[in-house]
DNA sequence: ATGAAAAATCTCTTTTCCGGAATTAAAGCG
DNA sequence: CGCTTTAATTCCGGAAAAGAGATTTTTCAT
């Protein structure tokens, strides 16, 4: 039994899924598989009952999830507390929007906890300014998306920027364009029954992917909004089609099941200058690696 | 940071040696050297100050240490949580004199706590007995001596009982000939200034260590007594060598610093039935597993 | 039925881990 | 003061485990 085990039973147990699981911790299905068969095996218990498609904790699953928990809060603690030199001082965080609203939270209550010390200055906007930003010592790391490959190659600036920073992996999110009630289910932007897309800024990594996507085989114009909640309303208005990410549309518990078509996963990524580390910046990153491949619904915990 | 790395950091940190902490769990120093090492590169603290041979706890060690032992302890009862039936009945489990009074007080108040409902029946009684008893179902288990490869030659028959059973080196004693205050320095039998070697019943693994060691060098005669205790009170009166463990010999905080000589370590194993396994039983084996390399004066927390 | 998707299985490659030999450093002793 | 002993570390080769990708099987949806 061994801590990574544990992380991605975590993973597992939080998304039901060995797939997305998988795209959670990094790491491909078939390892992720025989993990948690070595871990079943280990402790001697079934862990999930493989019912169809769907993984789906057992008791025994169940009452060892509680232990997870504590077991990966107890090493956090352990790690943060033979830190050498205690974090101090002010830390600038950058963040999307998205990532603030539904990963962020939980990472930040356990963070000011442990370290009051620290005077932590969180700044919200694009990953394409967030990226420029660390870059010019503005903040000292972000929470960016990393446009898929495709669209990377159409964008070597940013591509760049992000080559000379150093970069990590720390959330994968599902991006979903949501249809207002009642819209017929969509192949392709050509069966969007809508007047625009809804979305953030133009320097928004998510936006850029939907435009990319509606590009093909549309002309909507994009509507810029300030907030996910405005564009979740306007939606609801009708008439628009919004872009976020299956993290954020959990979070705002919508009276009805709202239909989705999904853009695909992309990564959030923690960015950082190479060369200075402050101490605080060690201890935000290593709760945030804690973090990792939670459920947004059990960070509560 | 992984369990196995923490149990190795646990045996170091008791024995405050890594010599001892390799035989402690089983393993080779140069692995104990460098999963300390990356232990220490995982956290980004010093856990060990290297002054001279001695392996002393810095202040980050003693802080993790804490932990360590949390994690351990959280990491077993997640185990037992997760047991799919709770072990129930009875537990018949052999014993040395010396494991009894030193390593088992710790583990056995665990288990008692962990699981009322097994009622455990303890047996004490010297090597040999006690393996025939687990071979003949008077006992599930027992906690054995094993001979040294050149004495196991010598005795055909226990080491073919042993064969017969499943065996696991649960701890790794310091055998000792405790010599009377006063008593010079020895190299061989032949230095003793004593009238009698005192140890235990005949059948004892560790009396016949002992004899066997005296026999190459002089002939004194064996006396025969039913505690360590009165082998200790023996040695204190004159004229008599004792043999026993260093864990026994430190659990009886002597007034004096006693001369002792060393004649090697011996393995306790936990020997069982391949067969049978009740349920009772591999909970005992864990619980005994996660005290393993521990001191014994730790083993209170 | 049929096709898509997800989990399990299998195989191959890579990495890590472990044990033994050689090396270095410190403590004990003459 | 140097020699011996003992303990920790370093280095290296073989073994074991982990991870990635391809393949198969199962299940769900159409």
């Amino acid at each position: 039994m061994d801590l990574s085990s544990i992380e991605i039973f975590l993973a597992v147990a939080s998304d039901r899924s060995v797939t997305k699981a998988a795209k959670a911790v990094g790491r491909v299905p078939s390892n992720v598989t025989t993990r948690i068969q070595q871990l079943e095996e280990d402790l001697g218990a079934c862990l999930f009952s493989r019912d169809g498609k769907k993984m789906t904790l057992t008791r025994e699953g169940e009452t060892f999830l509680a232990y997870a928990n504590r077991l990966m809060a107890l090493a956090l603690e352990a790690r943060q507390a033979v830190r050498p030199l205690a974090p101090s001082g002010t830390l600038r965080v950058g963040t999307m929007e998205s990532t603030a609203a539904s990963r962020l939270p939980a990472a930040l209550t356990q963070f000011k906890q442990m370290w009051p010390d620290v005077s932590l200055h969180l700044t919200m906007g694009a990953s394409r300014d967030l990226a420029r930003d660390v870059l010019a010592d503005a903040l000292d790391c972000a929470l960016i998306a990393r446009p898929p490959k495709t669209m990377r190659e159409e964008d070597l600036d940013f591509d760049a920027e992000l080559k000379a920073l150093e970069m990590e992996t720390v959330f994968v999110e599902d991006l979903l364009i949501v249809l207002p009630s009642g819209h017929p289910a969509i192949k392709s932007a050509a069966d969007l029954r809508v007047g625009s897309l809804a979305a953030l800024e133009p320097g928004c990594t998510y936006r850029r992917i939907a435009e990319n996507w509606a590009r093909k085989s549309s002309d909507l114009p994009t509507s810029e909004l300030g907030s996910y909640h405005a564009i979740l309303a306007s939606v609801a208005a009708g008439n628009t089609a919004g872009v976020m990410p299956r993290s954020v549309l959990d979070l705002m518990h919508w009276p009805t099941a709202v239909q989705t078509h999904q853009l695909g996963p992309v990564e959030t990524l923690l960015v950082y200058r190479k060369d200075d580390c402050p101490n605080a910046f060690s201890a935000f990153h290593e709760v945030l690696g804690a973090t990792k491949g939670r459920d947004v619904r059990l960070a509560a915990n």
